[in-house]
DNA sequence: TTGCTCCTCACGTCACGTGAGGTGGC
DNA sequence: TTGCTCCTCACGTCACGTGAGGTGGC
């Protein structure tokens, strides 16, 4: 017979994990001394121990270990395992972002020797119907954006739009982006459905479901655009991730009053790819 | 001004999230209505969010995120991702090994078509010195060895050995292990540090630090070896690993009757080396 | 007497999830 | 009236670590 303390070296595990195992029913001591309350194992108890203690180390809950030790089929192990599997090549490839995350932080702060912007994260923006209209734009310059938009803007409030359709979140710019040559900007409201008729000069566009680097800037469009797309661009590329432009920018919170403009907000997404890893 | 709700939308946390983030004081709502106790936000406060959030998915607690938002040096912040960084590497590293097990096994039952042994676990085996005799062997068979570390056994006895040092653990038997011709056969007694003396026949022997796979098992030598020796071998080469030859065995129960050869106990351990992976 | 081992509570951990039970405005 | 959102407790999670306060044998 061995004494707890024994029976913890033997099977390197703390007197507390034995009580701890006790208490849950895992693994009961041979005897208790009623008089003193000492516990006593039997030196064979350790192949259990042992037993509890491989599992653990394959990252199995005590909860699965004691199903495996009190008997299970062959196929409900393998089942088991399979899960914990998936389990790990799932919390490992999550590590391997977080590693990335990390490291992309340390280059940027060695390169530029500054703090990294730390309020970019990667939200998954759900695909959405948005009712939207249209501006021809000949470039794609801040102050001319702004214009272009501004233009739209009163569509949204008058009466026959509001009829159509109830906005189910804030309105929203987004472009077709090209290079060269005359662009086009949009500006739309975000709708539950695709209502069934328009009136002019509305139309329905779907944006599709994208993963994007969000950040949330307030104050006058002038003092945000362009800078927010330099940083969240060269963010996107320090996690080694390709931008897909254009950029989408939701007006949280808009203002009536342009001496409220420092309150005015908006949250800037830019789409990226995950290039896929030649090295797997 | 936000409602929670549209708060927690535009931040994908949930409700929750926010009131434990004020709870713990770290993103306390712009407004509380003394009447009704609603929280109000305001949309700016989204920067603050999105970098909790930012933070979080690098692994950092909520205590290390508090920190960095209120303020920390270059310096402090590039300590606390190398911290982090390490931190990852070594999570990594570990559930890489888990897999690695899990996959062993998951081949074992592939295989063998039956359930692997479970309760065999790595230890590590400090360092420790022992007082031991040698007895040479001619070849090395169960039966061989047990007879003569049976010869061995009662000079441990002798009150002699008993005054020269005080056993810190219980005796057991290792190898000189060649595969062909006489092989030497030791019994030890681990002890605290060198005697000063030794009475013959014993010698001081440094066993040096190994890792091992080790597991417990009962009853007459004769049921036990040389199977548990395969059993080991087995499943050191399934983990990957290379055994590493000869293996130690610890007598941690000894019987004085015969009647009671069922309770003796065994704890073998085969010491083996991690290969050096040529991808690294 | 001092150390060492053993005992039994019982709180703390970490970041929330999940009811339970209730209120207030459309 | 029904739904929806909001509120405040308060327990539960997982596997123990860590005192606090006390006992028993060398």
């Amino acid at each position: 017979m061995l004494s707890i303390g024994e029976f913890a070296r033997l099977g390197t595990v703390s007197v507390r994990t034995l009580r701890h195992y006790e208490e849950i029913g895992l693994l009961l001591p041979a005897q208790v001394n009623p008089d003193t309350g000492y516990r006593a194992y039997t030196a064979d108890q350790l192949g259990r121990l042992n037993r509890i203690v491989a599992l653990k180390e394959l990252g199995l809950s005590l909860t699965q270990a004691r199903q495996l030790l009190d008997g299970i089929t062959l196929d409900e192990l393998r089942g088991m395992l399979i899960l914990r599997r998936a389990q790990l090549e799932h919390e490992l490839e999550e590590h391997a972002n977080q590693l990335l995350g990390v490291e992309a932080r340390l280059r940027y702060i060695e390169r530029e020797g500054a703090m990294p912007a730390d309020d970019i994260v990667v939200k998954k923006v759900p695909e959405m119907g948005v009712v939207a209209i249209a501006e021809p734009m000949p470039e794609a310059r801040t102050p001319i954006v702004v214009a272009a938009v501004n233009r739209c803007r009163p569509h949204f409030d008058r009466p026959e739009a509001r009829e159509h359709f109830q906005g189910i979140g804030p309105l929203m710019v987004f472009y077709e982006h090209k290079l060269a040559g005359e662009s086009t900007v949009y500006l739309g409201l975000p709708v539950a459905r695709q209502p069934a008729e328009l009136p002019e000069p509305f139309a329905y566009v779907v944006l599709p479901e994208v993963e994007a680097a969000v950040t949330v800037r307030s104050g006058a469009a002038a003092s945000i655009y362009p800078d927010v797309y330099h940083d969240l661009a060269r963010w996107v590329q320090a996690q080694g991730y390709e931008p897909d432009w254009p950029a989408r920018d939701v007006w949280v919170h808009e203002v009536d009053d342009i001496a409220d403009i420092s309150q005015q907000v908006f949250e800037v997404q830019l789409p990226f790819s995950r290039p896929v890893n030649p090295a797997e």
